[in-house]
RNA sequence: GGGCCUCUAGCUCAGUCGGUAGAGCAACGGACUUUUAAUCCGUGGGUCGUCGGUUCGAUCCCGACGGGGCCCA
């Protein structure tokens, strides 16, 4: 719909490029000799895969006396002159070999075949199962029904395609390519084995709005609309917490959600607009027990999809997500980068010297915790291959949750690091509706400044908060990211379609 | 936001030190009853991203714009 404008127009009679209109005048042929270029149903009694599998062990130049009418999508067509090959594809990526011969479909059907029927297009086929003389599985046609016409040629199967074919015109990229097949039946494999943990677990699955009154539950800039029967903007979501912790106070004591999240900020090969996203709170758990989730989480995920906690990469790579994961303190971590004591209460200044002695550029506008997160990022980008839990945050930078129960200046929040990105991040969440008011108060004035990622303050969450919410643990993973975790694949890769600029005319 | 690279046939790409272009597959016509990216003979197919500039002449050089990619912030 919003893409026909940029699409080029197919107008009859027009002077289309000649693969095109040749397979026009083709449609145009089979509808005027009284055929159908486009049935309403053909016959079909098995998929290929069954056929394959009940057939798997037939010796060479054999015939079953089986007939059956399958159908597929001519990827392969030999037409030789009185006995014609062709390979059918199946949406799986199964094929199967039909086979076309004078003496079993005539004269005209032959011709017919070898005139009407393109690569791309969809048929029916019916006849006896067999093998042929070089052992391959065939069916031999006693007859054929063209299913649908296609009217564009394939591209080269033995070419990929160019990666940006591929992200636009997906239906050819599952047609021709095999991982692309692959990509698209992992991620539900993924969902499924994420469902089945949170289900085994007794979390409930809800569902809570994508289009937000307030802004809020994360720091990112949201994307802004409007609607037009409550007079009022709106925006889309950039993170379900606050929805999900009304749950948790409502006595949904272990929510989650999978879902889309928007963020209006830049696109690159990790980060996409739109986004799938898993939440999770478990009342009277805390950033421990949640960890301990996400790792079991992530751990089935890979069993479901590689059979093993080590997972295999596409580049043939191996990656152990298997056993307990490590834990390491964010500030241990940046004294051991700099071989230097840092703590909580090391002061901005201090920061600001070390930063300038690694060669970083300082935003002004950074406080202290932003400061030493940015300098944690200057050593250890892309370093921590993991998977590795690096806990203990500033406590001015996470205002939802709640200080460490020991170490002053940091809060009770973790970020999984896997293959050098973040993975998923937890907390033990703020529960005292005094103290979120004042760093929501922060966040607003903040805002006020001109921060664009800083929350809005959201009264109803608040008075949420005031009914009493439990003690619990929370924490949001990246569904996308989890599949580039499992198999290595860029972002535009694991999206079956990522968001594009449209072709220009 | 800054820098670099890229856009040529349906697809994937080559090429022209400035004289309007080629390959493989695909397509069209012909031969072939066991092909596996079949083979053989023959044929057609292009606004060289768009708009402007320089030039006798631009797909090529220059500029702007659009799409895509990489690096940096």
């Amino acid at each position: 719909m919003s893409d026909s404008k940029n699409i080029p127009p197919v107008v009859e009679g027009d002077d289309l490029p000649e693969q095109l209109r040749i397979r026009r005048e083709k449609r145009e042929a089979i509808i005027a000799r009284g055929a159908e270029a486009y049935p309403v149903a053909v016959p079909r009694t098995s998929t290929l895969k069954d056929i394959r599998q009940r057939h798997k062990d037939l010796e060479i130049d054999v015939a079953t006396g089986i007939t059956e009418s399958v159908v597929g999508r001519v990827i392969f067509k030999r037409d030789t002159g009185k006995l014609c090959f062709a390979t059918i594809r199946e949406g799986d990526g199964t094929e199967l070999q039909a086979m076309l011969s004078l003496d079993k479909v005539g004269q005209e059907n032959l011709d017919l075949w070898k005139s009407e029927i393109d690569l791309g297009d969809l048929v029916s086929v019916t006849g006896e199962v067999i093998t042929s003389k070089r052992g391959e599985l065939s069916i031999l046609a006693s007859a054929w029904i063209l299913a649908a016409k296609s009217l564009r040629p394939l591209p080269v199967e033995h070419k990929p395609l160019s990666e940006e074919t591929r992200v636009r015109m997906r239906y050819v990229d599952l047609i021709v390519r095999p991982e692309a097949r692959a990509n698209a039946r992992l991620r539900p494999q993924v969902m499924r084995a994420l469902r089945e943990t949170f289900n085994e677990k007794d979390f409930i699955e809800v569902e809570t709005p994508m289009l937000q009154v307030m802004h809020g539950g994360a720091a990112a800039r949201p994307f802004k609309t409007f609607s037009n029967a409550y007079d009022m903007d709106l925006y889309l979501r950039i993170a379900p917490e606050l929805f999900l912790k009304r749950c948790v106070v409502g006595g949904l004591e272990r929510v989650f959600e999978i879902n889309r999240n928007f963020r209006n900020e830049g696109a690159d090969s990790s980060h996409s607009p739109e986004f799938a996203m898993i939440e999770s709170y478990e009342a009277y758990g805390d950033w421990d027990s949640i960890a301990a989730l996400t790792q079991q989480l992530v751990q089935d995920a890979a069993m479901a999809t590689s059979g093993s906690h080590i997972v295999t990469h596409h580049d043939g790579r191996q990656l152990d997500l298997g056993g307990k994961w490590k834990e390491a303190y964010l500030f241990d971590l940046i004294s051991e980068g700099l071989g230097q004591g840092v703590t909580a209460a090391t002061s901005l200044d201090e920061l600001k010297a070390v930063a300038s002695k690694l060669g970083m550029k300082i935003d002004p506008k950074w406080v202290t915790g932003k400061l030493a997160e940015e300098i944690f990022e200057h050593l250890y980008e892309g370093k921590l291959t993991g998977p590795i839990f690096v806990k203990g945050y500033p406590i001015d930078t996470s205002p939802l949750v709640r200080a460490h129960r020991e170490i002053p200046g940091i809060v009770e929040k973790w970020d999984l690091y896997v293959e050098g990105f973040e993975l998923a991040t937890g907390y033990s969440e703020l529960i005292d509706p005094v103290i979120q008011r004042e760093r929501l108060l922060e966040q607003a004035s903040l805002g006020a400044k001109g921060d664009l990622e800083a929350m809005q303050l959201d009264e109803d969450f608040l008075r949420a908060m005031e009914y009493a919410m439990p003690p619990m643990g929370g924490m949001g993973m990246g569904v996308d990211r989890l599949l580039m975790a499992l198999t290595g694949l860029g972002i535009r890769e694991t999206i079956l379609f990522p968001l594009v600029k449209p072709e220009e005319q």
